[in-house]
DNA sequence: CACTTGACCTGTCCGC
DNA sequence: TGCGGACAGGTCAAGT
């Protein structure tokens, strides 16, 4: 589900979309998805015009005039859907959108902007948020203070990849690759993706896996981000971008997903199991189950 | 402190 | 057909 490609991708989407529209209105009907009081709605929110479109881990940051911003997290089934005024009141169809009208039943938050067009949060389970923030507070949050480095940064190697997985040397790596004060982003799909290629057994302890092992991941994590990235993530079920579109990354994904397919690599199949309270999927002759 | 499990939610699918 | 239960899996709180 939302991962650090498919923000990235949302981002992305949204930046192309956003920046000078003006909010004239905001509706939301489930408290949790949007927990802003009003007063600070109308000070802070209504008559703001978008200037920038940031992501940090898996978390969209929208940068308002106001010196305030959006926080929104995705968490498993958010959707961040834009629709113009011409969309939304045109003939014909919008786009190749996945999603339908909008809103419909799992809209908790619309935004509209003075233009009449609109963003849309979606979330069947009611997991994600949408909250305003001081701009300058935004890294404030407990989960930014913990949160570790983004891994398709420039100065992030292998050498802090390892050293950071080893801060949790007695579970497994799949474990310890889902631990976002570890590294930021990685979620169930690119932990599964990233061990596979580097030949690694997610029930592998930290405390076994080799330099060299790492190294391998290092490289297979970006390798895979970057992928997902330029596919425009993946939709599994829920995961559209802010054009309503779908991602391709399934499409070309080895393991993730395709349990009882041939491994691409030796072709024996694939398994599904539970790691880290994951389904998880693996190669058993690619990812040896110990290492030594 | 290190680590694991359950809760938060809804929709879908599977077996009886 | 209907119904209970498992499952999907990001993050935090609570448990061991």
């Amino acid at each position: 589900m939302p991962e650090l490609p498919e923000v990235e991708t949302v981002r992305i989407g949204l930046q192309q979309l956003l920046p000078g529209r003006v909010v004239a209105s905001v509706d939301h009907d489930w408290p949790k998805s949007f927990p802003n009081a009003e007063a600070d709605v109308q000070q802070f929110l209504i008559g703001a015009s978008v200037v920038e479109v940031r992501r940090r881990a898996k978390v969209l940051l929208i940068d308002l005039s106001s010196q305030y911003t959006l926080v929104v997290h995705l968490k498993m089934t958010g959707q961040m859907v834009f629709r113009s005024q011409a969309e939304r009141f045109g003939a014909g169809h919008p786009n190749e959108s996945l999603v339908g009208e909008l809103p419909d039943r799992s809209t908790r938050v619309t935004l509209t902007f003075v233009d009449g067009s609109k963003l849309f949060f979606n979330d069947q389970r009611k997991f994600g948020w949408v909250r305003l923030l001081p701009t300058t507070e935004v890294m404030n949050l407990d989960f930014f203070k913990k949160v570790g480095p983004e891994p398709l940064s420039a100065d992030f190697d292998w050498h802090q990849l390892m050293e950071r997985l080893q801060r949790r040397k007695n579970t497994n790596i799949k474990a310890a690759l889902l631990d976002q004060t570890v590294v930021a982003g990685i979620g169930n799909i690119y932990a599964d993706e990233s061990l596979w290629s580097a030949k690694i057994h997610p029930t592998t302890l930290v405390r076994g896996v080799k330099p060299a092992q790492f190294h391998k991941l290092y490289d297979a994590l970006v390798a895979v981000l970057r992928m997902a990235i330029e596919k425009g993530g993946s939709t599994d079920r829920n995961y559209v971008s802010a054009e309503g579109k779908r991602g391709s990354y399934l499409t070309f994904a080895s393991v993730f997903r395709r349990e009882g397919q041939a491994c691409p690599r030796c072709g024996t199949t694939i398994i599904k199991t539970r790691v880290a309270g994951r389904g998880t999927h693996t190669c058993p002759v690619c990812q040896k189950p110990l290492s030594e």
